[in-house]
Formats: structure tokens, C-alpha cells, sequence
DNA sequence: TGTATTTCTTAATATAGATTAACAAATAAG
DNA sequence: CTTATTTGTTAATCTATATTAAGAAATACA
């Protein structure tokens, strides 16, 4: 999901152990507890969903100098959303603890941790936001929108809903008609 | 963008002021290079793009208790790539300094600066993508897929690209079709 | 190496959502 | 209040992408 700035100084700890992984391996599976985050040093990993069809979205390839994880389950504590495995035999660093413990050491301030907790947030909320977009339909993302943002359809046009949907007006119109009966 | 957990230690310094502004005002224009981030301690705001087409995405919403701001421009230090403006009455706090800024004082270590700036990077490359998945075209995405993950193409079966991509490998497989002439 | 499986391509058909247009309803402005 | 502007609805048509199907090419496997 992102590029290696500045990762050096995040892996340099002891607690990190290196791993070597065969193609194929499955690293994560969806309902997974035990959420940890992988640093690509050599190979290539990818995470994905699979939905109610069965069907697969890929949310991120991680080649080279990449790191994967789930920030969705991070952020909530929940279990995993993705699945994460093996494209090309990899040498991996494994970081164990999710996040924000590791934000949660005493070299933090209350300010640092209440900012990379907000951060966390958003990125869980564009992941999903990224999923929902690849695989709902219109109709779906626009359900999805009622719960997220529970009042704001009372407060702005419904042209800037569709906006934020990504459809046009008439088509949520069309949607919201055939929603009422 | 997201909620307001921990805002609160977040926003506590001094050198933060609150101000009122009326719906209507434009707080941000694509473009700007003196970026700020907004906390709405009341009202409604958004954040949005505007197309080639001249077509409006509007990227997030953000009510009472949220925080708008251009992460992409703040990873890359680049001009702002979105539109913010109120939509409803509201009073906001303005965090002048761009996030980094924040994080590279002298409370924070190597290590949490690194992991700051990886976050960063993240919601910038998520970022993007949404606003590709809300406005462009299969073959756009995919053009700019073949720019983002230069090598991948040749690593990973065509049908996985399409699974990034959020189309069927046959609908990729007519794009490249088409591409070659 | 030969066979089975997976992946890719092409084409016909189906469909969700876009576009266009015309009108109704709501909101803003004089 | 009255009119002008913006927003929402409905319907006809169009288009990008999905679905289905079948064969070809590539890859994995025995």
C-alpha cells in the first residue's frame, strides 16, 4: 500500500524477524485475529477480498519495499477483512504487533498517538470506501452511504450524493424511486 | 474523513484558532500550495475534484467532529488536488502548519516521523484511488495502473490486474486489444 | 514429455448506469 | 409575494462493461 520512506527506522527493531515464503503461502485469511503487518524485502504479496459471489478484489499488490496490512481490522480491533498471500517466493519482515501498539510505547506523546489514531481512521474509512466502490453496485454504496453518514442526506442536494457516489443524479433518483416500494 | 478520536489532544496547542465561516466559502482551491487541514467543530464541509469534463467527485463529506485535508498534497508537498468548501454555516479549527510539520517537532523520535510519513503515503495512494475508481474509465485505470506498479504487469496474471482494477479480465483483455493499434 | 488446468482472447448478448430532454418541485433572490 | 434559478423526477435512448460461451495459448503437473 505504500512505498518504503523512511521504513528503515520502523523495522530496525529487534522484535522484527525475517521470513522466507514460498508462493502460494496464505498469510491471512478473512476473520483472522492475529492481525500482523508484512514488510516486502524481496518477492511480491497482494491482498484481496473475496465478496458474497465469491468473486475476488484485489485491494493492493505489495512488491518490493512495500508494506501490507489491514488497517481496517487495526483501526477497530476487528478481525480481518483481507486476505493476504504469496505471488513470488518472498523474504518478509514480520511486525508482530499491530500499529498502534507500537505507536503506544512510552516514546510517545498523548498528542502523537491521538494524531497516528486519526490517520489509522482514514485509512480505514478509504479502504473501505476502495472495496465498496471495485465490487458494490450503485444501490449497495448508496446504503452503505445512509449508515456512514447517518443524517447528512437531510442537509446537502441529492446531486452531491450522487457526486460522492460516483453516479448521476438521475441514477440515484432512479435508485431511491425503486427503494421505496 | 474521519472521526473524532483523540482530536481533542491533537488540537489542544495554542498556535490553533477558531474561526467562523459562512456557506459558500471556499477554504481551498485545486491549485493551492499554502495547505491547511480543517477540524469542524460545527457546520458541514467538503472536499471534492473537478474533472477535465468539468464533472464534480466529491471526495468526503466532513460534519461536526471531522477533519478535512489534502493528504495527497501533503505526502507529495505538491499542490492541492482538491476543492474545499462549506456547506453549511460552520466554525472550524484551522491547523495551519501541514501534518508533517506537526510530527517533525522535537517530541517526536526517528522512528515515529517514519511511521508518520508511511501513513501518509498510504492515505495519498488511497487517495487517488478512489477518485479514479469515482471518475475515470476502465482504460484510464488501467493506464495509470501500468504507471504505479511499472513491473507488475509482467509478474502477475492478467486476470489479478483486472481484479485490481475492478473490471473482468475479459473487459482488460479488450482494453489491451484496443490499445495496441 | 504429454496431459490437465489455468489463463487469455474473441464474439454475441445482456444490463447497470450515462446521457439527453422535458417537466415538476423546491429554493433563492429581487 | 413573485419570478428566476436550482434541484429532483421520469422516460427514452445510448454506451461501457458484465455475462456467457467456446476455442487458443500458456502454464503446471503427473
Amino acid at each position: 500500500m505504500e512505498n518504503n520512506s523512511g521504513v528503515n527506522s520502523i523495522l530496525s527493531k529487534k522484535d522484527i524477524q525475517t521470513k522466507q515464503v514460498k508462493k502460494g503461502t496464505i498469510l491471512q485469511i478473512q476473520g483472522d485475529t492475529n492481525i500482523k503487518s508484512y514488510y516486502v524485502k524481496k518477492g511480491l504479496l497482494r491482498s484481496y477480498t473475496i465478496d458474497e459471489k465469491g468473486k475476488e478484489h484485489i485491494f493492493i499488490f505489495a512488491p518490493e519495499g512495500w508494506i501490507v496490512s489491514d488497517m481496517e481490522s487495526h483501526s477497530k480491533g476487528s478481525p480481518a477483512q483481507l486476505f493476504i498471500d504469496v505471488l513470488e517466493d518472498s523474504e518478509l519482515k514480520v511486525i508482530e504487533k499491530n500499529i498502534l501498539d507500537q505507536t503506544s510505547s512510552f516514546t510517545s506523546t498523548e498528542q502523537t498517538k491521538a494524531h497516528t489514531l486519526n490517520l489509522i481512521n482514514r485509512i480505514s474509512t478509504l479502504q473501505k470506501r476502495v472495496l465498496l466502490l471495485m465490487s458494490a453496485s450503485a444501490k449497495e454504496r448508496y446504503q452503505d452511504f445512509l449508515i456512514t453518514y447517518p443524517n447528512i442526506i437531510q442537509r446537502v442536494p441529492q446531486k452531491m450524493v450522487a457526486s460522492y457516489l460516483g453516479i448521476t443524479p438521475e441514477a440515484l433518483s432512479k435508485i431511491r424511486g425503486e427503494m421505496l416500494k
